[in-house]
DNA sequence: CTGAAAGCGCTAACAG
DNA sequence: CTGTTAGCGCTTTCAG
């Protein structure tokens, strides 16, 4: 009856034990390398458990020490079209954020939520499966959020600060982002400069402020005709642009919340004979990957993405270490690019 | 010394067991919805567990169960480079892999792995954390695959299928897409056409067999100087192209084995006066989101991702059962687009 | 320096 | 229908 090799279950402490002749005790000292085990005796379990592929078992470590290192990372998702999402920007966020957490030793659990009910993500942590979790967007739902907060699950959300927020957010300048954007248009002598967003969206809605406040300290009049209101998808974008244009309402600058917006939209310009940026001056915002290599190369506001990862989970840990992590707002800064050269 | 009420621990089952006044086992099989248990005790103690927002302890459930519910995805990243994933259909294939897994009440814990170390993931299943791995992409590591199969780590790999593979595959017909793009293309008259890609990748190699397995079955004989090497990121596939242009090789097709690449040379051919399709044909692979919104819209063979992720977890799901799963090729189609419309 | 023993929170026989 | 009991694999006092 001997038993065949690998039909076996996995090796587990006390095998890695009984062969090295010690007791489990021992194994796991050795194994996270306490100095009480003797150097050599740790040398010869750590390779004989190496020599068998050996890995311990997380649920009952985690059991036992009442802890883990797994984080949840959650892209809301929009309700009744469960759309994938297609932003650039968010596989860029979630790359930043797999490296900042890998650095620190901790998994990533990406759990995708309907954005109209946030607080499911509140089992992500009551679970045990999640230490923290990380929210990437508020898309408009200020309110759930507050009420996670409340309920002390640790929380770091990447958006806009908000008033009477009860969580922590990191985001980019949204404001000045706007505000740089416009100030640039401008300053290429554009006078009639649109925007193109969503200002239900809390950071749209500051990038927005942030154009009105640029126009207002150039003396120049907001006019509601120039906002074209658009949601984030490469479609709606395009019709939107289209539709406004079919106005002919004369424009000769074009602010769009988010690249991908900046990115369709020049498309449907220059479908209509409009050049880029001779006719009109294109700045996105996000300056995600392709930004840079989109025709012609997009200017834009560039929000750091690879520091952001590093922020929130910064932000997170210290939490979840008892401190108060306060809210942070990252700098932003105008990369200019083809769209919006001066032609004169 | 009361006890400060959210000061405390997490609630737990035998705090719900003594407030119903009941044991923990009968707890937990009211909560797991035994029939055993009277349908009204099972109604207070699941409402009283609701009211106290308890949720399970998945440590000790797993532990003690021997088993979980977390799949590995790992998108393995390019050595030196550390590169973020740049290609929008890694994303496309997460949001699918994502429902999919959500779907059957699995989790998601996604893993950076450095391509040239994949048998680290073996790490993510030794160590209980995930019971099974989907890997997107085999970025030819081939024998490194192989080797983790032998290893008996349950995985599912999206790729091609490849001469000697101990490891299950789920790809699209890339051959036939191939074929289907080139056939395409000299469909619209086009006799000169170039592949672009990195032939070293499994999937891309395929991809040419195909473009060349079409012109031989119309007479053409293949080019070499129609092979455009280029990696799948967008700097290095403009770069690409404008080297080939600067030889001034006639070509009136373009076939690019991504539709990154694709997008990036139809950049370049603009940019160098060539209009698409008048001039050149451009046929992309994938489909992804941005090719139905690309300028002009890209003809590209269709990839259905969605599905992709269905029987990417399908197969997993019946090697954990014990099952032999075998190996599957999703079917191509290709969806013409403006890229390619016949001008004459 | 090392071992014995207890226990993390849950589930599943086994008894009643 | 419900309770008692044992134990999943690990870490950590507490004794040597």
């Amino acid at each position: 009856m001997t038993k065949r090799a690998s039909e076996n279950k996995k090796v587990q402490m006390m095998d890695i034990a009984r062969m090295a002749g010690v007791s489990a005790a021992t194994v796991s000292r050795a194994l996270n390398g306490s100095e009480l085990i003797n150097a050599e005796t740790r040398k010869r379990i750590t390779e004989l458990a190496r020599s068998l592929n050996y890995s311990i078992n997380q649920s009952a470590k985690n059991l036992r020490l009442g802890d883990n290192r797994t984080i949840g990372v959650v892209i809301p998702y929009g309700h009744s079209t469960r759309q994938h999402i297609s932003d650039p920007f968010f596989l860029g966020m979630l790359g930043s954020l797999a490296d900042a957490l890998t650095d620190r030793g901790y998994d990533m659990l990406l759990s995708r939520v309907d954005s109209d009910r946030l607080y499911d993500l509140a089992a992500l942590y009551d679970t045990g499966r999640a230490k923290g979790i990380i929210v990437i967007g508020q898309w408009g739902h200020h309110d759930q959020l507050n009420e996670l907060a409340m309920r002390r699950v640790p929380m770091v959300v990447w958006g806009a600060q908000l008033p009477k927020q009860m969580y922590v957010t990191v985001g980019s300048d949204n404001l000045s982002g706007g505000f740089q954007a416009t100030e640039h248009l401008l300053q290429q002598g554009r006078r009639r400069i649109a925007f193109i967003g969503d200002i239900a969206m809390p950071e749209s809605a500051l990038r927005f402020d942030g154009y009105k406040n640029a126009l207002e300290r150039s003396g120049i009049a907001f006019d509601p005709a120039l906002q074209i209101h658009s949601p984030f998808t490469p479609l709606e974008a395009q019709a939107a642009v289209r539709t406004f244009l079919r106005l002919g309402i004369s424009v000769d600058g074009l602010f769009a919340a988010s690249d991908l917006i900046a990115i369709n939209a020049i498309g449907v310009l220059k479908e209509n004979r409009l050049s880029v940026p001779a006719d009109v001056s294109v700045v996105g915002y996000d300056d995600i990957d392709q930004a840079a290599h989109s025709f012609p190369p997009l200017t834009t506001v560039r929000q750091p993405i690879n520091i952001a990862g590093e922020f929130i989970v910064n932000s997170l840990l210290q939490l979840l270490n008892g401190e108060a992590a306060s809210s942070q707002v990252i700098p932003t800064s105008i990369v200019v690019r083809e769209t919006s050269r001066t032609v004169a």
